[in-house]
DNA sequence: TGGTTACATGTCCCTAGGTACATGTCCTTT
DNA sequence: AAAGGACATGTACCTAGGGACATGTAACCA
């Protein structure tokens, strides 16, 4: 209770940065310049659909608490309630301390890596089916980001700080997704006959 | 209330599989054979250390609910209140449904992707080291995945259907590993100029 | 002027994931 | 015989993520 003076109530440990990664994403945007939640909530879809998914309600609400810790403040207000934020010197600090000193998470949660361990259980039918769309998708999804890639290349988006950034961030997308179909289609090759599961 | 005569209560929605990866990952390793809580933690810590993290109180949990809703059911009991669970035939069922029907979740949620779109605002020593620590953390995941692969296909576990799944499973570590640690490379070379945030 | 779309922010509630802490047993080693 | 470590299961609580639903405004156009 007492401990709530200033700044947001986020309980005990707050201060362990566990995860957090939607707080620093949205102090990372907001130090290219001032934005509103509805404009972040855009980026977050746009620039990190597969990458970072992230809702509308928790961007409003991780905003109110960064504001609350001072490290953004209202920039400005428009229409329809818009409310814009920037971001604060010791935003900027902060921001800067997590990208140099916190500890990188390196969990990579993918579903299709976890059915990938189950395929023995499948039809081979509904597994070829299966692995024919991953690489559909994942060929798409490779495309769609070098598409990206080579418009930022021929500086279609100027050549500012963020936007070479974001040039490092969609080759990782691109590479991912071209292993990622590559994968598959050597997994359909790898196909091993289907199993039996043991109910004893 | 009434819905819960039999089967757990996992509230109104409970059919709509979003995620719920941790259920099946449990049912599909019990569909290799009986195991305990204990035993698939440790399985799970192993095989899916990076892929799919899992803590032995959400395993607990979620063995108690699968039983509940018949798709496990206890195959014998042991020492230290050890309960080994075997997978029964609609759990089979369901984890095959799962696999053929169910919505892939494509999402990559990898924070490492997250700060490289922030890189700018990083001092270039900083974003040097960091880099250099991707570069290691990543070769030498690939290199571990790697000769457990090998391991693999030198026939050290046997042929059976799920170590030949997993083998698939291994190759996507590998790939991926690959492909961030050659990203963390060629970001290095890549490297823009130190920005400046914009407080305006 | 009425309807639709895009803008803009929010509440509520549930699931999923993660950490800390608690408890007790069996085995091995000294 | 004591002590430590691996085995084994659990409770409690918190953060993070995601969907459903609510609300209202401004712009556009037919």
């Amino acid at each position: 209770m007492s401990r709530c003076v200033l700044g947001s109530a986020r309980a005990v440990g707050a201060d362990k940065e566990a995860a957090m990664s939607l707080r620093y994403g949205l102090l990372g945007l907001l130090a290219e310049g001032p934005a509103s939640g509805y404009d972040l909530a855009r980026r977050f879809q746009e620039v990190l659909g597969q990458i970072w998914p992230a809702q509308h309600p928790k961007i409003y609400a991780e905003l109110r608490r960064l504001a609350d810790d001072g490290l953004i403040e209202v920039d400005s207000e428009g229409p329809r309630r818009r409310t814009a934020y920037r971001i604060t010197e010791s935003g900027v600090t902060e921001i800067r301390r997590w990208l140099a000193e916190g500890d990188v998470d390196h969990t990579m949660r993918l579903q299709p890596l976890l059915r990938s361990l189950f395929f023995w259980l499948m039809e081979p039918d509904d597994l070829d089916r299966h692995l024919r769309r991953e690489v559909e998708f994942y060929s798409g999804m490779a495309e769609q980001y070098s598409a990206y890639a080579e418009r930022k290349d021929r500086g279609e988006f100027g050549a500012a700080p963020p936007v070479q950034s974001m040039r490092v961030t969609i080759e990782a997308a691109v590479r991912l997704s071209q292993a990622l179909a590559d994968w598959a289609r050597w997994a359909s090759e790898h196909q091993p006959p289907a199993g039996h599961p043991s109910t004893e």
